[in-house]
DNA sequence: GGGTTTCTTGAGCGATCACTCAAGTATATA
DNA sequence: TATATACTTGAGTGATCGCTCAAGAAACCC
């Protein structure tokens, strides 16, 4: 009996997901969201409750996102050869609305305020590190590294580094793959 | 014949960068400043003019606390120790009112719109990292790092690691000063 | 003390913020 | 075709945004 929506829930939120990844929760406005969701508020307020409750569902596709390209690497490559891709193709996707990632950006903004999406933000880049703590033991297991390492030291290690990648990469003039291709070859020294 | 002002401008200088690092542009209103700076708007804006002129300035007085505060441990210390301890001052300051650093937080913040206050933030960050070059360059021609290698990359890398440590700082339940000394130790391996 | 100058005050400006809701429109079933 | 059921529309809500300005208060000169 129902007329069904004009638009696909799942286009939306990742049109919404790269509008908040590009701009950030204050830099994006509902108009703003509006115009690229090609939605009046009255419809964008029944698909989706609130601006923060939108931002919410795109930083959990983001992170969702973030998972299962690294995930794709690993199955096809490996673990170490997936770890040494995963930081320059963070910084190389030329259709990614941003060079940093969305997960950083969102806590460095939102943190200060106590934002419930900086504590979920911050939720996610743990998830990332215990992912890449799984990678380095089943590395360790493998042999491929020597065994007195701390897997967690050693994700702690990665991502922090990655994200200092992704928040040069922002910056202008400066050669973000070769930082990437030294995070890649540090990984050999293990 | 005039009369002179309650304030001493350099102190309210100091709480306003205060307030901006760790709020942010968006996240400080004028408010916040008010309230902080125990200005009502009409002295706010005889003083400064804006709300983004007084984030420059801001801006400015945070770039140039950092180099200080460098320039201070290269005294001291010499090069390759005030590099190896600037990670750890940099996130163990308890009277800093974010871990993270203003710079990277306005760039990330203020970089899609193309505001001159990220412009400004860049170009603060690229100061950083000549003057890290020039340390690097120092050490070399003293014959305390290989000469192979070129004091920009060098550079390019100690402050994206610098970063990556800072916004890592940001995050709860990470052993940031675990990373510092990590970065420290990879100095030596130079 | 009178006059001048600067600083401080705070009500209030237009613009924009996130958001609401009653009315209109299109699609389904009967 | 008639009716029911979403979905879409957009003017308009109160709140907050950065900011202005006329009036008052305080410190200097003579």
């Amino acid at each position: 009996m129902p007329r069904k929506p004009n638009h696909d829930r799942n286009e939306l939120i990742a049109r919404a997901r790269d509008l908040f990844w590009r701009q950030g929760w204050a830099g994006t406005s509902l108009k703003d969201l509006e115009a690229v969701l090609k939605m009046k508020p009255g419809s964008f307020y029944a698909a989706f409750g609130s601006k923060e409750a939108l931002f919410e569902i795109a930083l959990d596709k983001y992170a969702e996102g973030g998972a299962e390209r690294l995930a794709e690497l690993v199955q096809a490559h490996g673990p170490m050869e997936a770890l040494k891709r995963y930081p320059e193709l963070a910084i190389c996707r030329e259709d990614a609305p941003a060079k940093a990632c969305m997960l950083s950006k969102t806590l460095l903004e939102l943190q200060a305020h106590g934002h419930p999406l900086a504590k979920r933000a911050s939720a996610h880049l743990m998830g990332m590190e215990e992912q890449f703590a799984a990678l380095f033991a089943q590395m360790q297991s493998d042999g491929e590294i020597a065994a007195d390492h701390d897997p967690k030291s050693l994700a702690r290690r990665y991502q922090s580094d990655l994200l200092g990648l992704r928040v040069s990469a922002e910056r202008e003039g400066i050669d973000a793959p070769a930082i990437a291709r030294e995070i890649a070859e540090g990984l050999t020294r293990l």
